[in-house]
DNA sequence: GTGGTCTAGACCACT
DNA sequence: GTGGTCTAGACCACC
């Protein structure tokens, strides 16, 4: 399974944010290992359609978090073994804006509580999310 | 009941918003009716320690809505209830966006559907959104 | 065609109004399609020799009516059409205040039901308002 | 046929101008006629539900027209023979701002001109507008 | 007094 | 660079 990163426009959750949380899902999943080399900030940027600040600005987050390793002149590697998962407070906290964002879409449509439960189900089965038993793999 | 506006400083959600908001939520719920009169433009960002323009702002969103009629020089009320503003497919088109930014977010951040739909269960009651066939606009 | 919008002071029209109508009729002419850029808040504003903060209010506007999109840090977009947006019953709601307006105060001002119409089609003509089947959003 | 004036709140056209067309309209038909004595203030007020403030600012346009003549604590009189009619330039001024925001409501709604033209003949009818003949009486 | 509009200038987050 | 928000202060028309 290859390291893609799919960017979702248009509400509310920054370009940068997603590839922040993405890249770190992969590693914690091990779909990205230590010493992996990942694609140049241009690379990525052209991958995305994203301007290359973005990714430079991903990068440096993450870098910053010590998930990654940039050398100078030879590339972006994972510096850290797996189990990068955050905490479960930091995931609910990554997760509020888009909350929000929908809470506040679905007042202004004037959307019930029990319509916006629906709406999610569906959506929820449509997408195949993965259901009960937490972590995945 | 009277209709008081609480305003949180320092979250992310603008003022003005919030004022539109819990302006709606007040009609939803029934706490104003038709024709009751809003707290002047002035007074109101006197009551909420914040500009004038930010207020007129928000009131100016609700009337474009038809939530609400500014009369020169008269005040603000709340106009007649309209119902079935949107079409169906507009609103759901509207409501999307969101939707797939938050079933995507959950994903990034590896989130089961069942934490998902618990979140938005604890935001839904932590908002006290209107449930089931009340109001309406 | 150039997309070009002409400001005129001193009549009674605020001119963020005038930004709104004109691009609003660029697009129900086709002047303006799906994905083209227009000018940034500021560009315009330097162009119009007017307020930044005038020319964002008829942006944010327009977004609001789901015509335009604006995207943090890139600019600003006109986005997919959208068909009948408001069900029948509540354009015409909304178009009755005006047009029981008008009818009074022609009739205030003795005009005849031909005088009316005649008034009318020199207006529509004078703002070369789009005709029949044309656009739409 | 006694002397009624309809006040149409909502679309555009000020409280007071609408008194000042209307009393213009009544004295050019004949219904006020030279010497005949208006409402006062107060009671004009009381009787369309308006501010006095309004009404009286109505009786002074009227009065620097030379249309009235208000005598300190006798009353407002008609100071005029009729034919006091506006102009035709004068009365398209006056038909202006209503003409305005049809046009701008129809725009922003979508309406084509046809739509337009259709749905103010369909009001006409409805209101059963004075065809032809320009003047009436 | 009221709402509505505009200007000027500042700050923030995102690209 | 971009859009988005907020403040401050001013002016206007209307009630």
């Amino acid at each position: 399974m290859a390291f893609e990163i799919q960017i979702l426009t248009g509400a509310g959750v920054p370009i940068f944010q997603q590839i922040v949380d993405q890249t770190r899902l992969a590693v914690a999943r091990g779909t990205l290992r230590e010493g992996d080399q990942l694609p140049s900030v241009r690379a990525m940027a052209e991958r995305l359609v994203v301007n290359p600040n973005t990714v430079a600005r991903a990068y440096a987050e993450l870098a910053r978090e010590g998930l990654l390793d940039g050398q100078q002149g030879k590339g972006v590697f994972i510096s850290k073994p797996r189990r990068q998962v955050y905490t479960k407070a930091e995931r609910l906290r990554r997760l509020e804006p888009a909350l929000d964002a929908l809470i506040h879409q679905a007042l202004s449509l004037n959307f019930s509580a029990d319509d916006l439960r629906e709406a999610l189900d569906k959506k929820i089965t449509q997408m195949n999310l993965p259901t009960g038993e937490k972590g995945g793999h």
